[in-house]
Order: structure tokens, then sequence, then C-alpha cells
DNA sequence: TTATCTTTTGTACGATAGTACAAATCCCAT
DNA sequence: ATGGGATTTGTACTATCGTACAAAAGATAA
């Protein structure tokens, strides 16, 4: 409280680690895990690369921290709001709010951390292309629960659609998520200009209207043998 | 067709080229471009390091002939049964028929190429998210004429909804896409087993039945003012 | 100030990357 | 069989990678 930064981004020297957990995550979200150096993370940083091992000992211990950094506040966000949308009368309501619950702070939590939430989830969606080792298992460990909870909820406020279909509808929503995070100008571009990839606003609001429509569809009738199930070759 | 292959995958000396296409393409698709080496390409392969300079002169170009292996075959099938759709007379019907003319192709398309599809549709995934400059020219130049052809057959089985909004629909259909294609095993998990995400058609009939959903929602009025809009830090 | 602990710097090492290139080998028409 | 183009092999070069580590610099309490 005392000592008041400068307010710029060239903090003085408040804490090098945090610009090093900075740098790393906006490279690691823009250009994947494997494609940035640690060199680049340094002088990106405005520090050593030595600095780096020293604070984090390895390239994946960096990986580890910024997971770690944003995955509490965003799973904690997304339990209240969660909570508040269970607590909602209509079931449409319900269900919009739901969704909601679980798209907003992908865009926003870690409010305190600069940039917002939008930039570790852009994060998650590229080290899930890539396979990423440390990421799938901090993945399986933090958000399992999360997403269960969600399907749940949402399974209670649809209950005449099998689980299966709602669990591959959520599976739905979060690749359409990442997608709009990881590739927002494809957005843009195809729009002609008329729609802003990059407008968080606007994202969520498209994602949340198709996504509620998506959970309301039909149940896929499972037991029926495909009504009509067109090429796909014949074996396998 | 006078000679014959022994039919195992290890086939005498038809061609190494294809070969360390193959091994490429999937080495490429599971870990992404920057986290494979040339020699591990031709190590699966069966190759010498040597012979992939040989055939494309650098790893972008061994990249870049994939695509172009595969871009041909997969966009004349969707437009073949983009065509085919458009002359469907239920507008219901026909939304599901254009959106099943886009999905399908990326499961199945290249039929004489081993695999499928899929494979190179996760590969198209996972450049996508590391930012692949190579990749993202060549879906510039391929793809977009394919996804604006879409967009307005889509357009015009909808057109009370306005175009933003189904260029926003159908890009969140294609990271539902790709995401079904590189985690399908995170399906099986939240569904405890119920799901299978490795089963193509059950993932095509799941990705159809939701999508022609999203895209029949309400449009989402633009020029009303925001009818609640929650969360989201106040300023930006 | 001085002693001690933390942090940053500079540099180096071994591993591996992409690519180049000459030699060896293969294939096939003549 | 043989000559010649196509292909494969083996190897080497340079660049860069992640990481280690000692020395320098900075901070803190006595």
């Amino acid at each position: 409280m005392v000592r008041k930064s400068t307010s710029k981004e060239t903090a003085r020297k408040p804490n090098m680690r945090e610009a090093i957990l900075a740098a790393a995550e906006e490279l690691f979200a823009i250009n994947g895990f494997n494609a940035v150096s640690v060199r680049d993370i340094a002088q990106a940083a405005g520090a050593n690369p030595g600095s780096v091992t020293y604070h984090f000992k390895t390239k994946d211990g960096l990986l580890l921290e910024i997971y770690r950094r944003h995955c509490g506040p965003m799973n904690l966000r997304r339990s209240e709001l969660l909570a508040a949308a269970r607590r909602v009368r209509d079931l449409q309501d319900r269900l919009e709010a739901i969704v909601r619950a679980y798209v907003v702070p992908a865009f926003t939590s870690g409010s305190d951390l600069a940039g917002g939430g939008a930039r570790f989830t852009r994060l998650r969606a590229v080290m899930s292309a890539e396979g990423n080792e440390v990421a799938r298992k901090i993945i399986a460990q933090t958000f399992d629960d999360t997403s269960h909870a969600f399907i749940d909820a949402i399974h209670e406020s649809l209950p005449h659609i099998p689980r299966a279909d709602i669990v591959w509808r959520s599976h739905f929503l979060l690749g359409a998520l990442y997608y709009s995070l990881v590739t927002p100008e494809r957005v843009s571009r195809l729009s002609r200009g008329e729609a802003d990839g990059s407008d968080a606003a606007g994202a969520i609001e498209q994602l949340v209207q198709a996504t509620v429509a998506a959970f309301q569809a039909p149940a896929l009738d499972q037991t029926a043998p495909a009504r009509r199930r067109p090429a796909l070759s014949s074996k396998t």
C-alpha cells in the first residue's frame, strides 16, 4: 500500500517473477508451448534466461505455475455463478444462467491478472491441441470436477435429454469457446466486418445463445438404429 | 494393376514419399508441428532423414504437401454434398443436409488415403491452434471460399437470421468439430463410458443435431442494447 | 558498515534441431 | 549388361534448445 507502482507496465522492479509469468503466458497462448523458447520469454519479460530457471526450475515448471495461478480463481468464480444459476426458477432461464456461468469466467476470470482470463483460456486451448502433457494432467485434476458439476446442473434442467447427449453438447461448447479465442479474426473475416471476433462480450452472447439452443435440441435416439446415416465407408 | 502389393503396411518399395507423408501427417496431427522433428518422421516412415529433404526440401514443404494432398478431394466432396443439399425442398431438412455436407467430409474425405479425413482435420485443428503460418495461408486460400458457400447456403435456409449470427454459429461448429477430433477421450471420460468420443459416426450425429439447433436459435438482436449482460468488467 | 540471504547475470555444456551434400544404391530403358 | 537418372544413405555443419552454475549485484537485519 505504501509503495505506489508507476502504473506503467514497465514497473521498476516489483517482481521479475510476475513479469516472466505474464510474458510466458502471452507467448504460450499465441504460439504454443514448443514454439516458444525460454530465451524468448526472458527477453519479452526483460529478464535474463537464467532468471527463469531460478524462479521456475524448468520450462514445464513455468507452465505449471501459470495453470496454478489461474485455475483456482477461475473455478471459484464458476462455482459461485453456478450456485446462483441453480437457484433460478424458470428452467429456460436457468439453463441460460448455467451456460453463462460456464462461459463468462473463461473470458473474464482472474480479474486482478492483467488481460483477464481470455488469454489463459486461449492458452488452455492451445495446450490441449498440442497434447501437452503437463497441461493434460492439470486439466484432468482440476477441471473434471467442474465439468461434471456443470453437466449435472444442465442435466437437471433438461431431464429428458440423455446424459451422453449433454456431455457431447458441452464438449462442443468447450470446443467452440476455445476456437473463438484461438482464431477470432476468422469471424471478422468471414462476416466481412459485420461481426468482431475479438469482442468478448459479443462472443459470449453469441456463444450462450447458440449453446442454449443446442442443449435444448431433441435427444438423439440411440436405440433406434439410425434413421438415415449417409456416406461413411461401409467398413470399420 | 499388374504389380500386386503385399497388402501389408510394410509395402516393399512402392513409394517412400507416400510413407513419409503418411507418417508426417500422423505425427503432426497428434503432436503438433513444432514437437515433431524431421528425424522422428523419417524413423516412423522407415526412411532416412535426408530422404525427407530430398522429396520435400523443407519441413514446411512437407506440411504444404500434406495440405495439397487433402484440400482438393475434401472440398470437392463438400461441394458435391452441398449442391445436393441445396436441392432439398423442406427447409428444416435442407439445413440439416447442409450441415451434414460440411461435417461428413471432415471425418471421411480422402477415402483413398488410409485413415480418412479425420486425421487431416485433426491436423488442421492443431495447426490452427499453433498459429502455424504455412497452414494459415493455405487455409485462407483454400477454405474461405468453401466457408462462404456454406454460410450463404445456410443463410438462404434461415433468411430471418442475420448473417453475422450465422458466421458466429458456423465458427462454433468448426470449433466443436475440431475439438471433437483433438480430444475425443474427454467425451468418453466425462460420460463415464456412456459415449465413445472416438466413434466418428456417433460424433457426426451428435454434432449435426446440436448444430442444426444452434443455427435455428432466435436471432441475437444487436440493435437492442443488451437485454441483460451480467458480470464483465465495466471498463474496456 | 558488515554479514547474510535473495536475486540477477553471464556463460557454458550437451543435446537436438533443420538442412546440405557427396557417396552409395536402385531402377529401368536401351 | 550397362549407362544414367532417380532415390536413398550417411554424415556433417551451424543454430538453437533447456538447463546448470559460479560470480556479480542487490536487499536486509544487526
